[in-house]
DNA sequence: GGTAACTGGGTTTTT
DNA sequence: CCCAGTTACC
């Protein structure tokens, strides 16, 4: 561990008053690339120092990754719990209160988390009952995940149903009784399964929270409560915030109303804003001094920044001019593809290995066309953000197969599992699932009973793996265990997907890492509440000397940075995406977004607009249209760009029609033109 | 009656 | 590419 005298000692003026700070309530409004982690770092160093135990000061982030590494800087891995800071996300850390006063709560000690995905599941076997399916009176009902968002939104915002479909989902205003109604079935659900949603562990440790006599003892385990990113808290979370310090003291957020990104999960960054009204004695410190980007990246940055009275913030630049941000622009989207390569390839040449680079794009799709041009040319990536890995549908059936272990009463992962098997659909699985009486004990008891259920033909295949899990479930280890359900899924995945063998691969690597938990429970709440971004994330590491270029939304780049940055799409409809276009709101936040990307960038901003987009739609109907520049590089922030065009697309040399006709007068000759 | 195979329409971002 | 509706098969 640093001694405190140290860590500060690395710190300029403006992050040492925020780090020893000993009033009451502190914000520290710290713009991108400022030493907001080292600051924070050091704050928790000098609350020990002062005598604070490590053990009462809790650290609240975002993401697992931002937790690790604060908790990784601030403290020795191997120290006892008394010299420990306790750190994790908002949902870990409610997960961990819940789970120990499980009782208190009315829920069993090994109480199932449903991730975003389980939740659709659920409510999609719910909204039958509810006529929320097909087509009614001609309008498409909302998809159950799309429910899913409705109903964590209000949740998360505190905004009545009606609200939440005014501002967000107009076209599901018709269906607001039935949502109504589907959203109050799928709360019974949960309570009487024994079931919790993320939005349930935050309302939970909440409720705990405001509660006169657990309230008190919750909040007595803290001296010091320490928030990173507070403008991505939506309004449970600032409640919970509020709730651990009443009175402010020893409280220190951190964070940047300008790099707000997450209102679409509930966050708001009028909560940050906020702070000063709920403790009139706070302190505000701002950090200003960018140790990552050039001036002439922060330029851009400056000027696209969206300004808050009271919170203004401009960067300074501390590691010199460099290059003005270079905008490209392309005559299409191909045409961008192949000028990102040859950029790329220009920067790798110069000595920016491919690591050091990234691709950020707005949505997971928008690389489409860049991937298949880096496969041609042999430009190794990886992708962050867009589909996850535990959505994959192979890992889905491992995730069922394994709760069943943990859990025989989950007939959700019952219903999932039984129709893994050939010729098992929604219907049979639901009565095989009636028979077995899942909800109640001893439902593997009860399998030769619902065998008959099955057709003689269907039967042996699914009693099969059935017979295998239930042995899983007596065995010892988590790594036994793991390794058992795998081995009962075996011949059903096989027959079920065409690429069988690499999917194998994926789920032995996820057995293995579940194989490290206590419990087979521990790795199925670790995965819901911490997904693996990709199947190569579970196995650690990519080895140090392999050199990949970075594609990555957006969102999932926050927090990071690159030497070289490259900015695709830059035109009205991809950034800002013209599902955002519609609210003032939306569109602010896509600046927020933007702001975050430029911010990205270490050494040189390359920006491309391709001119021309192409819309994917099935048949020969491709179409294109016409794109206007993104509408935040107006003027004031292209006074700070370089302009450059792209190479032109290859010329056509030979006219095809012909080509093309002279081939089909071959081929209809070795059959003959006409029929008799 | 129930499932699989096909077809047509819609695609953001994630703890 | 996923989802929902339709059709064709057991």
């Amino acid at each position: 561990m640093t001694e405190p005298a140290a860590v500060l000692d690395a710190l300029n003026d403006d992050q040492r008053r925020a780090a020893t700070y000993e009033g009451g309530p502190l914000l520290i409004l710290a713009g991108a690339g400022t030493g907001k982690t080292g600051t924070l770092v050091a704050r928790a160093a000098w609350l020990r120092g002062q005598g604070v135990q490590p053990s009462r000061i809790l650290l609240l982030t975002f993401t697992r990754r931002a937790a690790d590494d604060m908790l990784a800087r601030a403290q020795p891995p191997d120290g006892s719990a008394a010299e420990r800071i306790v750190g994790g996300t908002f949902h870990a850390i409610a997960h961990r209160v819940i789970r120990a006063h499980a009782e208190a709560f009315a829920l069993p000690t090994e109480f199932t988390v449903l991730d975003p995905a389980d939740t659709a599941d659920v409510l999609d076997t719910l909204r039958d009952a509810r006529g929320l399916v097909g087509t009614d009176s001609g309008r498409r009902t909302p998809r159950a995940a799309t429910c899913a968002e409705i109903y964590s939104r209000c949740v998360s915002t505190g905004t009545a149903l009606a609200g939440v479909l005014r501002a967000g989902y107009p076209w599901c205003v018709p269906f607001a009784s039935q949502l109504a109604g589907l959203f109050s079935d799928f709360v019974g659900y949960k309570r009487r399964h024994g079931l919790v949603d993320f939005e349930d562990l935050l309302l939970l440790w909440r409720a705990a929270l405001a509660d006169v006599s657990a309230g008190p003892v919750l909040r007595g385990l803290f001296d010091a409560v320490l928030v990173d990113e507070y403008q991505d808290v939506n309004a449970v979370q600032a409640d919970i915030v509020r709730l651990l310090r009443p009175d402010g003291t020893g409280l220190t957020c951190v964070g940047d109303d300008a790099q707000a990104i997450y209102a679409f999960r509930g966050a708001d960054p009028e909560h940050l804003r906020a702070l000063a009204a709920t403790y009139p004695d706070l302190a505000v410190i701002r950090l200003s001094r960018n140790y990552r980007s050039r001036h002439a990246v922060l330029r851009l940055a400056n000027a696209i920044r969206p300004q808050h009275d009271g919170l203004e913030l401009a960067l300074t630049a501390e590691r010199g001019l460099g290059q003005p941000p270079l905008l490209v622009r392309c005559h299409d989207e191909a045409t961008q593809g192949r000028e990102i390569c040859a950029r790329v390839l220009t920067e790798y040449e110069a000595g920016a290995r491919f690591c050091e680079q990234a691709v950020l794009v707005r949505a997971a799709n928008h690389s489409d066309l860049l991937e298949l041009e880096l496969t041609a040319r042999g430009i190794p990536y990886v992708k962050y953000g867009g589909l996850r890995f535990t959505e994959a549908a192979h890992v889905k059936d491992f995730l069922a197969a394994a709760r069943i272990v943990a859990n025989p009463a989950d007939d959700l992962a019952w219903f999932r599992l039984l129709r893994l098997h050939e010729g098992v659909g929604p219907v049979l699985a639901r009565r095989v699932i009636d028979t077995l009486q899942i909800a109640g004990p001893g439902a593997f008891g009860r399998w030769p009973d619902a065998e008959q259920v099955l057709p003689g033909r269907l039967a042996p295949a699914v009693a099969a793996t059935v017979r295998q899990l239930e042995r899983a479930a007596e065995l010892p280890s988590t790594a036994e265990r793991a390794a058992a359900i795998l081995a009962a899924l075996s011949d059903p995945l096989t027959a079920r997907y065409a690429d069988a063998a690499v999917r194998r691969a994926d789920l032995e690597r996820l057995a293995d890492a579940a194989a490290g938990s206590p419990s087979l429970h521990d790795a199925l709440v670790q995965l819901a509440l911490d997904p693996p971004v990709s199947a190569s994330d579970l196995a650690g590491r990519p080895r140090i000397d392999d050199d990949f270029l970075v594609i990555s939304t957006m969102h999932s780049a926050k927090g990071l940075e690159w030497p070289v940055v490259h900015l695709p799409q830059l035109v009205d409809g991809a950034v800002p995406s013209d599902m955002a276009l519609s609210t003032a709101a939306g569109l602010q936040e896509e600046q927020r977004l933007f702001y975050v990307a430029v911010t990205r960038a270490r050494d040189r901003l390359y920006l491309y607009a391709p001119l021309r987009m192409h819309h994917h739609r099935r048949g020969a109907d491709d179409r294109h249209s016409y794109a206007q520049l993104s509408r935040f590089l107006d003027a004031t922030a292209l006074a700070h760009c370089d302009l450059a065009e792209a190479a032109p697309p290859r010329p056509v040399l030979i006219p095809a029609a012909p080509l093309a006709a002279s081939v089909d007068r071959d081929l209809a000759s070795l059959w003959g033109s006409g029929l008799p």
